[in-house]
DNA sequence: GATTGGCACTCACCGGCCAGGAGTGCCAGT
DNA sequence: ACTGGCACTCCTGGCCGGTGAGTGCCAATC
């Protein structure tokens, strides 16, 4: 009973902060949110919630502030979903619907980020590594100088030219891409890159050998493949927000700025988040770095199974956590689609 | 004679300003620099140079500080080059020496740079303007169709299609094929792109008129070219030094933020320097953006010739101009130098 | 037992006030 | 042309007291 209600309190005080900026206290409270008790049975509730660690008092005679901990009860337990308007859905829609590759869907992506939420956006390229071959197709420029494109599950387009030996015919060139298809499209590149070099070695006993255009064309494939196994890469936008880190520059701000700097930083940042479907929140000191004890992370995972990347934001503890997972949780959904469907 | 010593004095200030980052008044400076006149005459020539706008008073009573102009006249006449001593080229030699690739290159030299300047470190990317032209080929997908696969020394493969007004022939094609590939092939794609367009307007005298076939195919080309040139990347380095900009939060550090997230900006901003092999320096709002009007970019060229890309920094005009100049031009140097063996 | 009204108490915040001091401009003297 | 002296400005920092928001506690009430 007045568990429930010092619950609602504990709420109402997160959100007040979030607008307001500055401790809650009592009055503010029953004035603002309308709870039918006095302002003396909420300083009751306040107390025994600061006794459990939820809130913390500046000084004395200040009003309250959430700590990690209750921040952490309020999004586990207390935020409502708020789910993304009309309008929010087309203005992503039409932010993001005029990508043209890759490259702009991840940029757009973060900048759309950083504008929703007014906070630092991070996108993670789709990891190679995790990505799969969609298709690969094989063009005759002329008989002997093939151009071979590879299409991955991330968008990313990779296209090379062979020059063969000797001239190729129609029939050969719609085996041969029909046997690199079937060996490669669907799989991790990884796998993929191996089951292409069985290819030409099984070929070896038994049936025909490999022919020239097809140990060729495997070679430049594999290699275009491991070419860009390694590259992780994370994109970051919307670090003016941190100008409304009003307070506490040198303690905030500047450790943040240096954690972006740091690719390794970031990745480890959004990395947790990439496994589930769910969006991930790390509040303040739950991360591995005491020196972001005063910003939370609100990520997820993007692409097939949203084990693709990650992307999400970086932002002071205090934020507005339901605002900031559906605008999260509705980029990451709009990108896994666009990425699906080119 | 007392010309001479102004000059001095405004040096005196313009040094102790940016070593103390307040005001100075007569009486420190007579004191720290061994002027051999009283504070009175220092005051007088203060008051001259002020006349002049080269100083500026905060308030009455307080200290001068230099303005843009006092800036500017420092660098162009009063600053004494400052030599990289022994050590600081050892460190410079040490940390890029390691980079493996250019991307390497590129993130140790803005590192490097943001660490040795102590400001935000800009360096534009060369890859693309830096590669060649290693094939142009012309494929007749139908007679009044050509199919234009232009292939860069990068590995990259444009692809753009181009509607004839009329069928051409074979023969007509490979003569086309082979005059484009002999104007472009192993050019630098700027260079490739001027070949290609002298290729139509020369032939417009003596030679037979150029055909509407190879000018239009000409102009994609060009376009495609230069399309690509327009994909020129920027990397930033450093952000975390703006934490020193301790004063005017919002009137300077945010719109630098932003500024720094606008490729297209940044690009501006570094564009001028490119030129004559010398160290540019841009004060406060000399520059194209008034924005940043508090704020200055030392910036130079590099690579062969300097013309390859800019790298510098940029910093509040309140900096150390010659140690940063000397800072820029000794990672170009070095940037040049790598870039050239490898 | 939970809730409430009352009351004394605590501090941060704000504005005013005052001395201190750095720095200036000006003027008369050398 | 330079210098010493002097009056003046005005920023800075410390001190002080009033104000008000907010608290904790207690006795009374539902």
């Amino acid at each position: 009973m007045q568990e429930d209600r010092r619950l609602a309190v504990l709420r109402a005080i997160v959100e007040d902060y979030v607008a307001t900026e500055e401790p809650v206290g009592s009055k503010a409270l029953v004035e603002r949110h309308h709870l039918n008790v006095s302002p003396a049975t909420i300083r009751n509730d306040m107390a025994a919630l600061e006794d459990e660690g939820y809130l913390h008092q500046p000084h004395t005679s200040a009003g309250r502030v959430p700590t990690d901990k209750g921040y952490r009860l309020f999004v586990d337990r207390l935020s409502t979903v708020k789910p993304t308007t009309q309008a929010e859905r087309r203005a992503i829609a039409s932010f993001l619907d005029g990508a043209v590759d890759l490259d702009d869907v991840i940029h757009r992506s973060v900048r759309l980020l950083a504008q929703l939420t007014r906070q630092v956006a991070v996108v993670q390229y789709p990891t190679l590594s995790r990505s799969t071959v969609r298709h690969i197709e094989l063009v005759a420029l002329t008989p002997s100088r093939l151009l071979l494109v590879l299409i991955l599950s991330s968008g990313r387009v990779e296209q090379r030219l062979v020059e063969l030996d000797a001239p190729l015919g129609d029939d050969d060139l719609a085996a041969l891409r029909s046997q690199v298809n079937l060996a490669a499209t669907g799989e991790v590149i990884a796998d993929a890159a191996t089951a292409l070099q069985a290819l030409v070695t099984i070929d070896a006993h038994g049936a025909p050998a490999p022919s020239a255009a097809a140990s060729a064309v495997v070679e430049t494939l594999v290699d275009a493949m491991s070419d860009h196994r390694s590259d992780e890469r994370v994109v970051v936008g919307g670090t003016a927000n941190l100008a409304r880190f009003g307070d506490s520059f040198e303690t905030s701000v500047r450790p943040l700025l240096e954690a972006l700097e740091e690719q390794v930083v970031l990745l480890r940042l959004l990395g947790e988040a990439t496994s589930g479907g769910a969006v991930t929140v790390r509040i303040g000191a739950e991360g591995p770095f005491q020196e972001l004890a005063s910003t939370s992370v609100v990520a997820t995972g993007y692409g097939p199974g949203d084990a693709l990347a990650s992307l999400g934001i970086v932002g002071p503890t205090r934020m507005d956590y339901p605002g900031t997972m559906a605008a999260v949780r509705a980029v990451a959904r709009y990108v896994s689609r666009i990425l699906d469907e080119s």
